[in-house]
DNA sequence: CGCGATTTGTGCACGTCTTCACAAGCGCCT
DNA sequence: AGGCGCTTGTGAAGACGTGCACAAATCGCG
């Protein structure tokens, strides 16, 4: 420690000061913190300690504590973390400060869902663009957008400066309209078709599959119980269950 | 190896076989490979070697050699894996073989959309149950099914054996939920809901926060922008991007 | 029947993530 | 000013996951 990493200067829209670069496994639970933040700030508190914030959004102490002493070093010791100023912090290096826009390929069930989500909205993002394959959706209007056609793309992305796409499209469509993506700059995808996209280097995707998460907690409830078929060594098996089946980011039985 | 683990015997419907335990990492991949699987086996291949559906599955082909070698030993040197072989196991394993009972609670923007998702019927779920506690959507149909009302989750539960609970409400009202669901024997719930839930131990709680997703590729964005703002040292900045930068279930630059 | 090509299954080493435990630091009270 | 209680930040150890590299096993062919 001692020497303090300069704090990100959210404020400052001067030179960018190189994020450091965090373990990927805080990556993912700095938005959890975010939203654990906002809610404490709305409640009305003005600090928080690491004991509460983690009890707030579902992780060990010391596990958020390290999380964030990655970011620099924003806590009062005796006192806790100030609420707003981490707020910031996160959203810096979140790079929330903007609100990126999105662009999301794919209308039908799942798409429509997603472009009426107004989760977007309030957490930094905005749907810039609705785009979809089928003639017959394009021209229809959601949530104040109106549907191009997805060959539009390349006229969408010089409007607006796409940071993410999206793909809510059937799987057969998916690797397509990627490569479409790609071709006009996108550089991060969110993919809910149920498929592997690949992509040039430099690209991220992200894969959100439902039925796999239905399949993981199957798996679970198969085990339990067979378990509990079982005549079991000394000890009912039920409440014998094992820390070890709770998953990596599966919460489970967070104290009352 | 030398003690060949009794296959999980998916045919006989006896005693149930103990199920192995598997690292979470390994069963969180299992239904992608399952996919790909099938996605095989329409193409018309009878036997895949682990390079193959490594291939297919976007992973390390040593990775699934080893998480299928947890299942037991269901490959043939020299050959590859048996496909319609291998589908009947890892189904097994995930406990598919039953076609698994959802009660969906909340059917607003993002539930409506996962009432008509089709993706859960082939893939071994079955939704049982539509539920909201507006008793303006009460009554309406979705998809041949009718909305009750949440209080009514005791009957419905013994009507259908509920496996796994999918919340799909706001954030204020998740809680609830969870505790009611809990209340009827639930022990896998999907929660879409922006929150944390407690649950009492044995109770297995996944979530999918669809903004979090959105917030974690931003985080890669804002990194990206930072490097190549950077006058960097040796190389272009976009084109040496660290391996590191792939998240653990981020798939990045499968090579063509 | 034996040999070579092929592919699985796995021992081992490495890197990442988690958790404990505690020193260092801060504010408050006397 | 000094001491006490509380909380952060972090070193170190252990658990977990990954990927290489290779021995063991199988098939097909001569």
């Amino acid at each position: 420690m001692s020497q303090h990493r300069h704090p990100g200067a959210p404020g400052r829209a001067g030179a960018v000061p190189a994020l450091p670069d965090l373990p990927e496994a805080t990556v993912a639970r700095l938005p959890e913190y975010l939203r654990a933040l906002h809610n404490l700030a709305d409640a009305g508190h003005e600090t928080i300690s690491s004991e509460g914030l983690s009890a707030a959004a579902g992780v060990n102490s010391a596990k958020l504590r390290k999380d964030l002493s990655h970011l620099g070093s924003y806590g009062t010791r005796g006192v806790g973390y100030d609420v707003a100023l981490l707020i910031e912090q996160i959203e810096y290096v979140l790079g929330l400060t903007q609100r990126r826009a999105v662009a999301l390929v794919g209308v039908g069930n799942l798409g429509h869902a997603l472009a009426g989500y107004d989760g977007f909205a309030s957490r930094g993002f905005r749907i810039a663009a609705l785009l979809d394959a089928d003639p017959s959706r394009v021209g229809e209007e959601i949530n104040g957008l109106v549907v191009r056609h997805v060959d539009e793309l390349p006229a969408v992305a010089t409007e607006e400066s796409i940071a993410i796409g999206v793909i809510a499209t059937p799987a057969a469509a998916a690797q397509r309209v990627a490569d479409q993506l790609v071709a006009v700059g996108v550089t991060s995808i969110l993919n809910f078709a149920p498929c592997v996209l690949s992509v040039p280097e430099g690209v991220d995707v992200r894969k959100v599959d439902l039925a796999i998460e239905l399949q993981i907690l199957s798996f679970h409830e198969h085990r339990k119980a067979s378990l509990t078929a079982l005549p079991a060594t000394g000890g009912s098996a039920l409440t014998a269950l094992p820390g070890g089946l709770a998953a990596t980011d599966t919460q489970e039985a967070i104290g009352t």
